[in-house]
DNA sequence: CTAGGGTGTTACCGGTCTGTAACTTCTAGA
DNA sequence: TCTAGAAGTTACAGACCGGTAACACCCTAG
């Protein structure tokens, strides 16, 4: 019989929240498995019992972030009911939030780069990850019924992984503050052929 | 007396070498002390003697690469001497070939995304040498007479970043292929007004 | 009530990390 | 040739890392 307390969450999925937050704000490699236990309040013993290593609980994390950036696009079609460019619009708002709100850019950009050994276990799914995002901004680029959409959704893929990086070396005053601008201009310009 | 051979330079000249290309290609929490000096021949009191710490270490490394980059800008500006929109199209095509020879970004950005520690003593120095990068971007496009100078020096800034973390997340098949035609684009796209 | 699986606790292994101490060897310059 | 300082060598301290073993505990399903 479930209570509904927090305390009550399964340790597996505690320990995947907790890690998804501290390797996000500290780093893969900043952040050590007794670390993470510690602020899911459970232990090591648990952890290793649900992940078969630190590796394998660094993917989940990032199957995590894909699930919830799947989530964002369903709210986009659900408050946009089959207006695509309105979606368009309404990921370039959400992109200029995350990067106002957060500091620290996208998960999985940040893990390609601490994880730099080639044959890393996490970088086929980070590609995987990332080649499924870029597909569906192209796709609503070219429902939305621009000229050379994958140009277009490449670019503003380009534009957004910029700014979170230039936000994190730059600062908040830097380059990343002109994103909104960017990127409505170029869809304007795109619009208009 | 000189004798030219490499095995004469300064052992701190290698240590900074060795740490520049060893940071560049595993990121700094990847690489300890002990395999940088083993790779530069040398040993680790050795290079204690000549960096204060392993933070003092990155933090050289990061200027020496400001100071190539500074090497870069004397090569365009003596390579067209006074045609400044000749010289932002000589940095787009060197952008581009960094991007396809190197397949490992901005060693200033992945230090930031690395060292997430907000007062870490490296991240002062990455944004002043961000900054001044920045503020020579704008100089160009200004003085090669294009309007909004300052926008479209951050998108191309914001586009280079993206296309060099995209690279490393996405691989070079994904949307930083396509950056020579979304720089040129742009910069056509400002000169028109 | 009881059996069993999920959980917590403690201790440990072997390895790596930054940084230092004490000492020896090399080498350049007077 | 002699000397002073730079460089190399070895060993070590203290901390942290990922991962495992053995065992005690609780809570729920039957």
């Amino acid at each position: 019989m479930e209570d509904g307390t927090a305390e009550r969450i399964r340790p597996r999925d505690r320990i995947l929240e907790t890690a998804r937050d501290m390797f996000h704000k500290h780093g893969i490699k900043g952040v050590g498995v007794d670390a993470i236990t510690e602020a899911a309040g459970t232990n090591k013993m648990t952890l290793y019992r649900h992940f078969e290593s630190k590796d394998d609980l660094v993917i989940e994390c990032l199957r995590a972030t894909a699930c919830s950036a799947n989530a964002m696009w369903q709210k986009f079609e659900a408050e946009h009911p089959g207006d695509k460019l309105a979606q368009l619009h309404a990921w370039v708002r959400m992109a200029a939030d995350c990067l106002m709100m957060d500091g620290r850019g996208c998960d999985m950009a940040n893990a390609a780069i601490e994880l730099s050994e080639t044959d890393h276990p996490a970088r086929r799914v980070i590609k995987e990850l990332k080649q499924a995002q870029r597909d569906r901004l192209v796709g609503l680029c070219r429902d939305a019924g621009i000229g050379q959409p994958e140009l277009l959704a490449d670019t503003l893929s380009l534009l957004l992984e910029g700014a979170r990086v230039s936000l994190q070396s730059v600062g908040a005053e830097g380059p990343s503050a002109q994103f909104v601008r960017m990127a409505e201009g170029l869809i304007s310009s795109f619009r208009a052929r």
